[in-house]
DNA sequence: TTGTACGCGTTATCAT
DNA sequence: ATGATAACGCGTACAA
């Protein structure tokens, strides 16, 4: 009964141990009562919840996650959020992640982190049962994989040079395939003069496959490649942005005349090439047809609506967590999910004549 | 004694102590080597170090925490992510805070969760010096704000009903100022029959106050307002969407033929608007005017570039980190800083007649 | 059903 | 320069 009332200077420093005290209890009852415990009468427990709510008592979830062998808890890694292609994901890993009963974090890792270092870290810190690494690209990972001792999984990343297939699982699409598809559907089109907007060569990202199914997709329409119509992205400006598709397109425009199409490895690319256009007073597709790939909301919603990839973003979202799942529970050990990417024939293209 | 001697599977569970038995020395050396100590000899310190990378060791973060006093870590809270009107902001946060050599933390906070609840609890976990609060309404937040012992800031965030201004900072934009601009001009072009898409009149958002501005300028200009011109955002889609601005839009414009201009609160709407209104066989702006508001880049992209107010992001991120550290070295107590937006007059918008 | 005491992994204090 | 040890705040055997 001996509340302690009034003159709180340090609400912030009350502990456990002060809550048991005025309730007259010991912690283990506190501890009982807020963690839903079930050896605790229904009446000591509303009091003590009481006493809590009072005195805006909230546990540490330092010294939680210290003492807590295991959490229940799966951490989504995501490099920069920039990207509104993740947006999605990121909605449906949550949901899907509460309907196992488990909670879900969100960490971002900074664009000069190591992704699999703040996992390590991030793992021992939370205690987690699963990691998600969504986006990304690893390229030397391998030694670093074997030190995450939990499940986890690349959802829409690239693995690039030889990390064995057998250390990790994964839910991607098949960026050179998809690549090849966009540009052959080009090719079919008529098009024979096509640029590419895309990450400069010693760049290893998504970029990169999609460069290589173009290059495939030319070659196998007896095109010859020209280098004048490898739109590299800028350095300076920020990868995969419309402003970047905006700067590339208004260089390299006037001195591509030629060029009737342009495939865009991403749609925001496309979307800064399409203003260049404009502003050079030509029309798409009737001057220039241009290709996107992603299938971001935008690109429905753009004038013209762009042609594009769409990758099925909500189901590899769930194939993601349910893959994830299986392997906590042990049934299998990695998985590796390639889905196949829609390709959707709007506004943007035309057939050449 | 009771040491560990039973077959290491765990690579995992490798802590300080393990490392110092490794070294021959006692833990607070190895303390010392990891932190940067001064009081420690160059050479131990790089044996040390070798070790622990040697071996693969990664600190606790959750006992970090909970032994070390304080932190020099800033955190900027943000309710979903899915406004990328946040995006540069948060960069410029990242920036700020690094130059003031204190570290960073991104955490979503959930649709549904509390968000000066979840600062409450992240305060004590991690030992913060400051908050930001990026985005995100508080109505009835007083009491809880109290809780929280750090400096805070509410950046771009509406503080709805009496919240006492002396408790705590902020940064933003007028809103109903900004809105009255925007409606003002449009009845500077000649329009007098505005819709406006916004959320619906039980949502306490920024909605709320740009409906407002909206309202004034209309009886300024002498037009009486009409409720078939409030085109409320539907619930059962993702509010502030270009989803949503497209549903709302396709179902009310036929009904409102005498529409001649549609001011949108946030960009996304505005788009979402325009296809609506090509779907329909109508033309922007040459049969309707429309108008966003936030200035995000797919406004200066789209076709035709939207007629929105920019709020000067950059600035007010910057702003928002500056306030915080003055807060943080007691120089000030709080600030509120209003700033300016501007309309860009842009294509999708014209004179009538 | 409830309470005591110990340990989680680290840093701070105070010795040496 | 280095080391032993006491916190940090909580959960949980184990005892009552």
């Amino acid at each position: 009964m001996k509340q302690r009332t009034m003159i709180d200077q340090k609400p912030d420093k009350i502990t456990i141990t002060d809550i048991a005290r005025m309730c007259g209890v010991g912690v283990t009852t506190v501890s009982r009562a807020m963690n839903n415990h079930p050896d605790i009468s229904e009446e000591t427990k509303a009091m003590i919840m009481q006493v809590i709510r009072d005195n805006h008592y909230v546990p540490n979830n330092s010294a939680r996650n210290l003492k807590r062998s295991a959490s229940k808890t799966i951490a989504v890694l995501i490099k920069g959020i920039t990207n509104p292609f993740f947006n999605h994901m990121i909605k449906v890993f949550e949901k899907e992640i509460q309907k196992n009963k488990y909670s879900f974090i969100l960490h971002r890792v900074d664009e000069n982190q190591d992704e699999v270092e703040v996992a390590i870290e991030l793992e021992k810190e939370k205690r987690l049962k699963g990691i998600v690494f969504l986006g990304g690209q690893f390229s030397h990972a391998n030694e670093k994989f074997k030190q995450i001792t939990v499940p986890f999984i690349l959802s829409t990343g690239g693995v690039t040079s030889e990390v064995g297939s057998e250390n990790y699982s994964s839910v991607s699409v098949d960026d050179f395939k998809e690549s090849y598809k966009m540009v052959d559907y080009l090719c079919g089109l008529g098009h024979r003069k096509i640029a590419i907007i895309t990450s400069p060569p010693d760049h290893v990202d998504v970029g990169t496959l999609r460069f290589e199914g173009y290059l495939k997709a030319l070659e196998d329409h007896g095109i010859t490649f020209r280098e004048e119509w490898a739109w590299y992205m800028r350095e300076d400006i920020e990868g995969f942005s419309m402003d970047n598709g905006y700067a590339v397109t208004k260089h390299r425009l006037s001195a591509n005349p030629d060029v009737t199409a342009i495939f865009a490895v991403a749609d925001s690319l496309a979307i800064g090439a399409c203003k260049a256009i404009f502003e050079d007073g030509k029309r798409v597709p009737e001057d220039y047809s241009v290709a996107g790939y992603d299938g971001l909301d935008i690109s429905f919603y753009y004038n013209p609506s762009l042609t594009t990839i769409r990758q099925p973003v909500e189901e590899m979202a769930e194939e993601t967590i349910r893959i994830l799942f299986d392997m906590i529970h042990k049934k299998v050990k990695h998985t590796h999910r390639i889905f196949p990417a829609e390709l959707l024939a709007r506004a943007s293209t035309r057939p050449l004549l």
